[in-house]
DNA sequence: AAACCGGGGTA
DNA sequence: TACCCAGGTTT
């Protein structure tokens, strides 16, 4: 990989030219540069925004983030994904004040053995925040180097991945690292964008790139094709009683951890009100609703139904209005049914 | 190595 | 629609 010795300084010029203003840059501390890493994982840094702002607001600090409620916690990433994320968070934190008083390791092996914290994040973390001259590959610098370089390997393979470190490793600047790092990802995002769709007249690199030179920027990164999707059809229950309506808590593993949700099954299942234990004293059907996941797609039906009395299975809640805002974190899936829900909790006579 | 784990922006 | 995103953990 010829090509990358030629990066550093064209990239750090262009960098300090055209690096965004993004809160976790304002103050790049250790607690702010992992926390807004942790977001950032899978996920734009404009849909991380808001979250951001207003988990620090909350938890400013290690120690608060170790002490925090589960369900304030959950709250704070409801919508954001990858729950379990949030979770390994709180996890780590308390690692971290266990083992290090709460200051985070200044150290790329510690940091590796944190909850949640994998080969890139540690990188980032050791980088950007500690001067620690390590890459950090993500998505966007696997394709920025598999274009400089030419380098036809499918970059889903951990071979791939291991050997573009390998070449990152030798040519970053031992003087910046964080802003090296920073640098190649900024231009994956905003420059050498994915979908053969690059700003190759705006590049930093285009003088020595392999890609454009040959005519290949629309063939890599080579990547190898994703596993399709399964379809479930499910019914979604929106059960009242008194201007509430009724929530359970998913499972502690799998799909959307610990979050709460509307009850739902897949629609073949019947008679579940009855195995429920709820009596209706009327239902009807309400709208529909999609929800696509990375792996899974749920196409919902809503099952409106008005309880006769006020017992639910163990585990399940009535929440009201204020209570469906602030306490409980229900995941997008279900965003299509507010609406409904709204409807249901101000005047259950409509059901009939 | 492959599967699992959200949600949304973009072409 | 299909792709991809400042990936990590589990199987």
């Amino acid at each position: 990989m010829r090509e990358l010795e030629q990066l550093p300084i064209p990239l750090l010029a262009w960098y300090h030219e055209n690096a965004r203003v993004l809160p976790w840059r304002s103050d790049p501390t250790p607690y702010h540069v992992w926390v807004s890493e942790i977001m950032l994982q899978q996920t734009r840094v404009a849909a991380v925004m808001g979250y951001y702002s207003r988990f620090m607001e909350t938890l400013p600090d290690v120690a608060a983030l170790a002490a925090v409620e589960d369900d304030v916690l959950m709250k704070l990433w409801q919508g954001l994904g990858y729950y379990s994320r949030a979770r390994n968070l709180k996890k780590a934190a308390g690692q971290v004040m266990e083992r290090y008083g709460g200051a985070l390791p200044a150290s790329y092996e510690e940091l590796l053995t944190l909850a949640g914290v994998g080969e890139y994040t540690a990188g980032a973390i050791a980088s950007i925040a500690f001067g620690i001259p390590v890459p950090a590959v993500d998505g966007n610098v696997l394709r920025v180097v598999a274009r400089i370089a030419g380098d036809e390997g499918d970059i889903t393979l951990p071979a791939t991945k291991k050997r573009m470190g390998q070449a990152l490793q030798e040519i970053i600047p031992t003087a910046m690292p964080g802003a090296f790092n920073q640098a190649m990802m900024e231009l994956g995002a905003t420059v050498c964008l994915p979908n053969g769709a690059p700003l190759c007249d705006k590049c930093p690199a285009a003088g020595f790139c392999a890609a454009l030179a040959q005519d290949k920027i629309d063939l890599l990164p080579v990547k190898a094709p994703k596993k399709a999707r399964r379809v479930e059809e499910r019914t979604v229950y929106l059960i009242f009683h008194e201007g509430r309506v009724a929530l359970r808590r998913r499972p502690e593993k799998g799909l959307l951890a610990g979050l709460w949700e509307y009850p739902n099954e897949l629609a073949e299942k019947t008679d579940i009100l009855e195995q429920w234990g709820i009596i209706p004293t009327s239902q009807r059907w309400g709208g529909t609703g999609k929800h696509i996941f990375t792996h899974i797609e749920w196409h919902m039906t809503a099952r409106m139904v008005q309880a006769a009395g006020d017992t639910l299975p163990p585990g399940w809640v009535w929440a009201d209005g204020p209570a469906l805002r602030q306490t409980y974190a229900v995941p997008n899936a279900f965003q299509s049914f507010v609406p409904l829900v709204e409807a249901g909790l101000a005047g259950a006579e409509t059901l009939t």
